[in-house]
Parts: C-alpha cells; sequence; structure tokens
RNA sequence: GCGGAAGUAGCUCAGUUGGCAGAGCAUCAGCUUCCCAAGCUGAGGGUCGCGGGUUCGAAUCCCGUUUUCCGCUCCA
C-alpha cells in the first residue's frame, strides 16, 4: 500500500509538473478540492468527452443529446430528494472523534425512555393475575410522566430544525445529558448542518432574490426536458438522452486529487424505457458501459462491477463500474435503473403530464428510466493512473512514460528535426503544416533527439516524426512509437495513414 | 469536521545557535550534436504558503490562518 501511495503521488506530481492539472486558485493558496486542467489536461479531457459523445450519441440512432442549463427551478431539487435528503444535522464528539447525526442521537434517546416504559409496563401486566392498585398507579402515572418528557423533547427538536436553530439542538442534547456511546463523554462540538448542495441567489435586490442551487447531478435537466425532446425529434421508445455537464456537490471532506472534486464534469445517459423492460435494459447497459470503459484500459483485470444492495429511494437496480485506482477500486460509472421515479415526481410537482402514448401498446404511461452516469473527471484519472510508467531500459538508463490510448493522447505526433540547421527545421516545420490539419502536433528543435524523444514519452505523444539527412534524397522519415521505441522509414505521405491505423488499433477491445 | 505531519526557485531538496537565500535538475539564448535524458558558454527565476507577534535582526522562535498529505469521519 505504501508503494501505491508513492506511485500515486508521483501521478499527482507529473500531471502538475507537465500541465495536465493544476490546484485552482494556487497563486491565492488554492481551493480545497477544486482543481484546473492545464494545457495537456484540457486536451486529454476534452477527447474523453468526444469519444463518449461518438459511442453514445453518433453510433445510436436512438441516443440524442441536450446541454441543459446548470440553474434549474428551485422545485426540481424538491422533486427529486436532494432538498430533504441532505439537511441532517451533525455533531462530532471530540474525545472519540466520532460524528453523529444529531437528530439520530436524540431519537436513540428517546428510544431509550420508550424502551423503560415497555418494560415497566411488562413489569406491571405481569403481576396483573394479583391485581395491585398501587403498582397499577405508580405504573400509570411514570407512563405519563415518559410520556410527557418524550413529547417535550420531540416538540422542541421539531422547533429547532424548523427554524433552524442549531445551537438549541445542542444545548437539547447536552440538557438530557446525551454522552457519546463509545468515549462517554458529553464533550461535543457545535451541531452544525451540511447541506450537499450549492447554493446563491438569483435577482439582483437581496430582498428580492430567490435562492437556487448549482445542480449537484445532470440528470434532472434531462428529466425535465423528457417531453420537449421527445416531441420535436419524435423519439419513440426506447430512446436516450445523453448529456455532458458540470455539477457541483457541497462534499464534507473531497480528496484523492480530482477524484472527488466539488465542482467535475459527469457524461450521463438517461434510457427511457417501457415500464417492465427497465431490468433487461439495465442489464444491456451494464454490459454495455463495462465494454466501453476496456476500450480505455485494455487491462481487464482493472474494472469490476459493484452491485447495490442496499438501492437508493429511486433504484430497482444499481450497479457501479469500478476501476483500480492506485487507492484502491472505486466508482467510475453508475448504472442505476430509476424506474418512473423522477417523471413521476416531476408529473406531481409540476402538474404537467410527462408520459408517452406507446403506438404500439396503444395507451400512456410514465416511461422507466435506466441511467449510465459517468464521471468524466474520473475516467481522466483513470488514465492517468494506468499510463504513468517508470522504466528501465537495457542501458541502465530511466524513462517516465505515459502509455495513454494513442486515441486519447494529448498531442498525437511530435515533429522533430535530427538537429537545428541544414534545412531540417524548414523540411520539419513544411510536415508540421500539413499534420495540423488534421492531429494536435508539437514541433520541438532543442536538445538532443534522444532527450527530445523522452520529453514527448513523458507527456504521452504516441509518435514522433524526425526529419533527417535521408529525407532530403528520398522524401522519408522515421516514425518513432512511444512504447516500443522502435523506429520505421516511411514515406512522408504515409505518415497520416500510418497514424491513422495506429490510433484506430489503440481502442480496439482484445 | 477532528487529530498528526509538511509547505524554501518550475521540480527534488539543503539551509548549523536567530546574522548577506543555496545546490542539482529544469527553463531561456548561443555553441556542439545524424537517432534515445544528464557535452560547453552565458542568462533569467524566490516577499522562504499567508497574516501577526517576540527581537537590533526571523526561512529559523511564538500565535493565528490557509493549502497539501496521512489517519478517523462522511460520501441517496
Amino acid at each position: 500500500m505504501a508503494n501505491n501511495e508513492e506511485f500515486f503521488k508521483k501521478v499527482v506530481a507529473h500531471a502538475k509538473e507537465y500541465g495536465f492539472v493544476f490546484p485552482s486558485s494556487e497563486i491565492y493558496d488554492g481551493m480545497s478540492a477544486v482543481y484546473d486542467y492545464g494545457q495537456l489536461g484540457v486536451e486529454l479531457k476534452n477527447n474523453i468527452k468526444q469519444y463518449w459523445w461518438k459511442s453514445m450519441v453518433q453510433m445510436h440512432e436512438n441516443i440524442v443529446g441536450l446541454d441543459s442549463a446548470i440553474f434549474m427551478h428551485p422545485t426540481i431539487w424538491k422533486a427529486s430528494g436532494h432538498v430533504d435528503a441532505f439537511n441532517d444535522p451533525m455533531i462530532d464528539n471530540k474525545d472519540s472523534k466520532k460524528r453523529y447525526r444529531a437528530d439520530v442521537l436524540i431519537e436513540d434517546y428517546v428510544q431509550k425512555i420508550e424502551d423503560k416504559i415497555n418494560k415497566e409496563v411488562e413489569k406491571a401486566s405481569k403481576r396483573f393475575e394479583n391485581f395491585d392498585e398501587t403498582l397499577y398507579r405508580q405504573t400509570n402515572a411514570r407512563v405519563v410522566e415518559y410520556q410527557t418528557k418524550i413529547n417535550s423533547i420531540n416538540e422542541r427538536y421539531v422547533k429547532a430544525m424548523t427554524n433552524n436553530d442549531l445551537a438549541d439542538i445542542k444545548n437539547l442534547i447536552l440538557e438530557l445529558g446525551i454522552v457519546c456511546p463509545i468515549s462517554g463523554t458529553k464533550n461535543w462540538t457545535d451541531v452544525r448542518q451540511f447541506n450537499l448542495m450549492f447554493s446563491t441567489q438569483m435577482g439582483s435586490t437581496a430582498e428580492g432574490a430567490d435562492v437556487v442551487y448549482l445542480r449537484p447531478e445532470t440528470a434532472q435537466g434531462i428529466f425535465v426536458n423528457f417531453l420537449n425532446v421527445q416531441k420535436s425529434g419524435r423519439m419513440k421508445i426506447p430512446f436516450g438522452i445523453a448529456q455532458i455537464g458540470k455539477a457541483f456537490r457541497n462534499e464534507i471532506i473531497a480528496r484523492q486529487f480530482i477524484f472527488r472534486m466539488r465542482e467535475f464534469e459527469q457524461m450521463e445517459m438517461q434510457f427511457f424505457v417501457r415500464p417492465g423492460e427497465e431490468l433487461k435494459w439495465f442489464a444491456y447497459w451494464k454490459e454495455e458501459r463495462m465494454k466501453w470503459h476496456r476500450t480505455i484500459c485494455h487491462n481487464e483485470k482493472k474494472y469490476r462491477f459493484h452491485d447495490h444492495e442496499k438501492l437508493a429511494h429511486y433504484a430497482n437496480a444499481a450497479t457501479d463500474i469500478e476501476f483500480e485506482f492506485p487507492f484502491g477500486f472505486k466508482e467510475l460509472e453508475g448504472i442505476h435503473s430509476r424506474t418512473d421515479f423522477d417523471l413521476s415526481a416531476h408529473q406531481k410537482y409540476s402538474g404537467k403530464k410527462l408520459q408517452y402514448f406507446d403506438p404500439e401498446l396503444g395507451e400512456s404511461y410514465v416511461p422507466y428510466v435506466v441511467e449510465t452516469s459517468v464521471g468524466l473527471d474520473r475516467i481522466f484519472l483513470s488514465v492517468l493512473t494506468n499510463a504513468y510508467e517508470e522504466e528501465k531500459l537495457e542501458d541502465g538508463s530511466e524513462r517516465v512514460v505515459l502509455n495513454i490510448p494513442a486515441f486519447l493522447a494529448p498531442y498525437k505526433v511530435a515533429v522533430l528535426p535530427l538537429v537545428k540547421k541544414d534545412g531540417m527545421p524548414e523540411k520539419a516545420r513544411e510536415i508540421l503544416a500539413d499534420l495540423q490539419e488534421n492531429y494536435q502536433c508539437q514541433y520541438d528543435e532543442k536538445d538532443a533527439i534522444g532527450r527530445r524523444y523522452r520529453r514527448q514519452d513523458a507527456i504521452g505523444t504516441p509518435f514522433c516524426v524526425t526529419v533527417d539527412n535521408q529525407t532530403f534524397e528520398d522524401n522519408t522519415v522515421t516514425l518513432r512509437d512511444r512504447a516500443t521505441m522502435q523506429q520505421v522509414r516511411i514515406d512522408i505521405k504515409d505518415i497520416a495513414s500510418h497514424v491513422d491505423q495506429k490510433i484506430k488499433e489503440s481502442k480496439q477491445f482484445k
């Protein structure tokens, strides 16, 4: 594990050093869990996006795209359950360092009182055979006393929650003498509210402004546009809507570099199906998506499914595709059978019908939804961690190489004059100009050729084209392969077709 | 959020008891070089994370803060 930690640190350092990922606002000390993509990172990220879009939208005639706004009507987040699901008050015990939900602590306390009541009543009823008037009265009085206490606790708790009076919830915990089950102490921190969603105001005056949220997932933008797309695109079920976009989550703790960020990018596809057919499609997409991932990293052992046993409120089946990062197997993509939860909720909250008339069945229904939702930044990280390699070469020297699949590599070709004289730079720039039409290319004439090859290795450029003296004799160049370091001599006019072929091969699933 | 450690040039780090801010690599310019980093000459680059305090004097001591890493915690 220590090795993996070291390895991961090296990948992170490499990402920064070569311009893949920078900490956000670095000159102002940075922002926790926010990162910027640099000149190489943006290329890699865009390539991943394009590949996903092509696979999902371009290659499926029944899937279309969408780009919905980040701001949405606040009621959407009530309908989706996001507003209610994440307003728990939390409290920490300073001695045991354990965190609890303050409401659960109070509920547990109330539960204990109820247990006491039950015990007493049970005790009393056992002696019921030889009826004991005194005991009956005593028990009755105590039940009333407990019940009053419970009621007053509940009343105060509800009031505090309604007024968002977190200080009073803490007071209540202190007054009741609730102790941490682990440390047994009452050394509590203040109660704090953790809300998953970022909020801001819309409207230019403070008084007239409404609270709006930054979307915590892109999916809802698809659901609320379901009928727009279906009708304007004349879509027939089953069909899908795909979207790539930013989402925002106010994570309590965000670590592991770009794995969990507060601002991140999702690539989602919501597939609308007939009720009752959702599990069939769930199985279909589960398999399809796994195949897709395996074109990015050809090592099958790096991927696995993690089926959810405990399902979210909206799902009737769910699985994750996990990737083996240096810090363990972690979720890359979620595939969820969301039932009709979202569309039904929006139908209810908006008062608008969100139904589809199925001409084959001759009836209307709220479609069921199967979702594929993948973290773009996580794929990025999986590509990077999987690509990074420190090689010991035969001559004893070392090279750091990023084995990024050619079809995703930030730069496809580097064009290099063997030496900076004899017209080689000019010839190289000629070739470069030609290749730039189709590929992201680099030109480099500084330093010895071997060093330049290493520089390209370090940023994952799969091909290096080198102009030498022979180029002027027969119009050929050498083409070096990143992985093997082998060179072939090919005609200048064949470079493009050669590179094309290799790029194509790089995503072939073996 | 709690606890621990760290933050000095682009990177890796040194900096003694508080006394002129350093090295290697990298970068840039030039020379050399016909195929796999570390040849020669020269140059640029730092408010020592940030703010305050102690001191004649702080990278160094103290307090606060922030970021990163580790552990805990959290993650429909």
